[in-house]
DNA sequence: AGTAAACTCCGGAAGC
DNA sequence: TGCTTCCGGAGTTTAC
């Protein structure tokens, strides 16, 4: 659930109350969520001053002062909420870190266990090498290496490797406002295309953004608020329903293993 | 009751 | 042969 917007939604609502705090201690309830085993997370970061939240793709890092990292990674269900020590813990809540003063606890809440947290290195460089360049970063000339490619559209844009931060959801609305169909090939969309998806899935991302993300069932802001980019909704969770568009009814189709929604009039499939 | 769901990793088959 | 792409299963809980 938790893609690029959602995940960028998350760090804005955690970074001015977070940036700046130390850390008294750490409590791992499920420590299937650690994923480098849980012995000497509270060791290691107990005492430090969390300096900086980022993002890249849907990844958050945390940047602790001398030389620490912790990443986390929603999955599907997980949330970062902030809660006073005194509120009832929800249901499913694995890790609680608790800072020095009267900054409210960090929760890491996740039904499904899908998402997880890791130490790492401190800060190094642009990207992490497991993860291609981040969607609201990457420049057009990069963009179009990653659709040089012999691979459907709908798999180069969700492949986190190939590009950080695209989910099911913006893949599809990027899809349908850019006007191709998710099963042609990179290497098929035309040099105009690839340069009208470059843009349109940056105004989709940074307009999703502004709306605080979308909420389908889960989402939520670490301080309980919910996402409205549901309503703009094109194609995503739309089957069956007129396009607005043009007026056809909206599919839904299994493409790269992944529930795709798509206008057929407005995305025909090319092929060169 | 069965199935699908917003994610990622991994192994192996298939394709070029 | 070797690299790329494709597919399905696992991990887990909830809701329709």
């Amino acid at each position: 659930m938790p893609e690029l917007p959602e995940v960028e939604t998350v760090a804005r609502t955690l970074r001015p109350v977070l940036e700046g705090a130390v850390v008294r201690s750490v409590s791992v309830l499920e420590k299937s969520l650690v994923r480098h085993g849980p012995k000497g997370l509270g060791v290691k970061l107990r005492g430090r001053k969390l300096t900086a939240v980022r993002r890249h793709g849907k990844r958050l890092t945390f940047d602790f002062d001398p030389g620490v990292a912790l990443h986390v990674h929603l999955g599907m269900t997980g949330s970062l909420m902030l809660e006073e020590a005194g509120d009832p813990r929800e249901k499913h809540t694995h890790l609680v870190f608790r800072f020095e003063g009267s900054i409210p606890e960090l929760r890491f809440v996740d039904p499904r266990r899908f998402g997880g947290v890791w130490l790492g290195e401190p800060s190094s460089g642009r990207f992490s090498a497991d993860l291609g360049p981040d969607a609201l970063e990457v420049g057009l000339r990069e963009f179009r290496t990653i659709f040089s490619r012999n691979r459907q559209a709908k798999a180069l844009l969700m492949d986190q490797g190939t590009l950080a931060g695209m989910g099911n959801i913006y893949c599809d609305e990027a899809l349908f406002r850019s006007g191709i169909h998710p099963l042609t090939r990179g290497n098929d969309i035309t040099e105009a295309q690839v340069a009208r998806l470059h843009r349109t899935m940056k105004k989709i991302l940074k307009g999703a953004i502004a709306a605080r993300g979308s909420t389908i069932r889960d989402y939520r802001a670490s301080d309980g608020s919910e996402g409205s980019f549901q309503f703009r909704h094109q194609v995503y969770g739309r089957e069956g329903e007129p396009c607005r568009r043009c007026g056809t009814a909206v599919m839904r189709v299994q493409i790269a293993s992944r529930s795709t929604h798509l206008c057929p009039s407005c995305q025909p499939i090319t092929k060169s």
